[in-house]
DNA sequence: GATGATACCTGTTCGC
DNA sequence: TGCGAACAGGTATCAT
């Protein structure tokens, strides 16, 4: 399940894979994929222009294409790009085919359909839905601890939910909270607002130096991603609570354990991440 | 306005 | 063995 740096591992490999070819045609075969555009109107609109760069913003990939048009792609859950020669006959899940130039075919993979794409004028682009009001890069010189005292403070919201919320801080997902939270000895149900400004800083620190490592590593395969050039990433060897529920905490011993939170399976350790309200 | 619940999907796992 | 139910989860949208 793609967050922030297997977006970016998909990111770079893309940039090595398509920049600078051209889109000769596309077949869309899931009209869902394609928001607001038939597959003919896709096509027609895309046919003839040139992939110039690709930018990422949270888990949203920007393709920039020739002629000001820019496509804003969502992986959501199970989304991979991966590129074949020309004419290979598309699997079940491949839902969209860029043909390009020089005999290669852009493969849009989603097994289970809820990746997004959408074609905009580069102007619109950070406009999208869910772009709109996304918020910091995790970055040491985006994410300021003075910017998450204040976003913080606002919300009596647990912090494991509103660390998801993306218009917070950008590109954590269900894996990357579990890890940070734990790594900080935070209750994924402590509310955002309680959090000291000790505590926020460490949980900075965290966030930030996760998702750099994680980003070193390709990224986490847990299920069915890969890079843009068919490997696994290597961050799930790094993991310390995700999937391992009934493991011992590889800090006190005590069998980690799991619950529901917002709807999203939580791993913690009820020991070292104490809960307070 | 803030927060919570649900829909969107299908492959995999689990229990009977 | 075979079947159906539960589960996985990011975001948009609707409900409270």
């Amino acid at each position: 399940m793609p967050e922030l740096p297997e977006v970016e591992t998909v990111r770079r490999g893309l940039t090595r894979l398509v920049v600078g070819r051209t889109v000769q045609g596309t077949a869309v075969r899931w009209e869902k994929t394609v928001d607001g555009l038939s597959p003919e109107e896709f096509d027609a609109e895309l046919a003839g222009r040139r992939i110039e760069t690709i930018d990422r913003r949270g888990k949203y990939l920007l393709f920039r294409f020739s002629g000001g048009m820019t496509m804003v792609s969502h992986l959501r859950m199970e989304g991979a790009y991966y590129t074949v020669p020309a004419g290979t006959e598309p699997g079940k899940h491949d839902l969209v085919t860029f043909h390009l130039d020089g005999g290669i075919d852009l493969l849009y993979r989603d097994t289970r359909k809820f990746g997004r794409m959408k074609l905009v004028p580069d102007a619109e682009a950070l406009q999208v839905a869910g772009l709109a009001k996304i918020g910091p890069e995790p970055t040491e010189s985006t994410l300021s601890l003075a910017y998450m005292v204040a976003e913080f403070g606002k919300s009596r919201m647990h912090v494991k939910p509103f660390l998801l919320d993306q218009s917070h801080i950008a590109g954590l997902g269900n894996i990357y909270v579990d890890e940070t939270l734990w790594q900080s000895k935070i209750h994924p149900l402590t509310p955002a607002n309680k959090l000291s400004e000790a505590e926020l800083a460490v949980l900075r620190d965290n966030i930030i130096t996760e998702l750099a490592r994680a980003t070193e590593h390709h990224g986490t395969t847990v299920h069915s991603f890969t890079t843009a050039f068919g490997e696994a990433g290597e961050f799930q060897n790094e993991l310390q609570v995700y999937g391992r529920v009934g493991e011992p905490c590889l800090r006190c011993g005590h069998p980690l354990e799991k619950m529901k939170v917002a709807q999203r399976g939580t791993t913690f350790c009820p020991v070292c991440q104490v809960e307070k309200d």
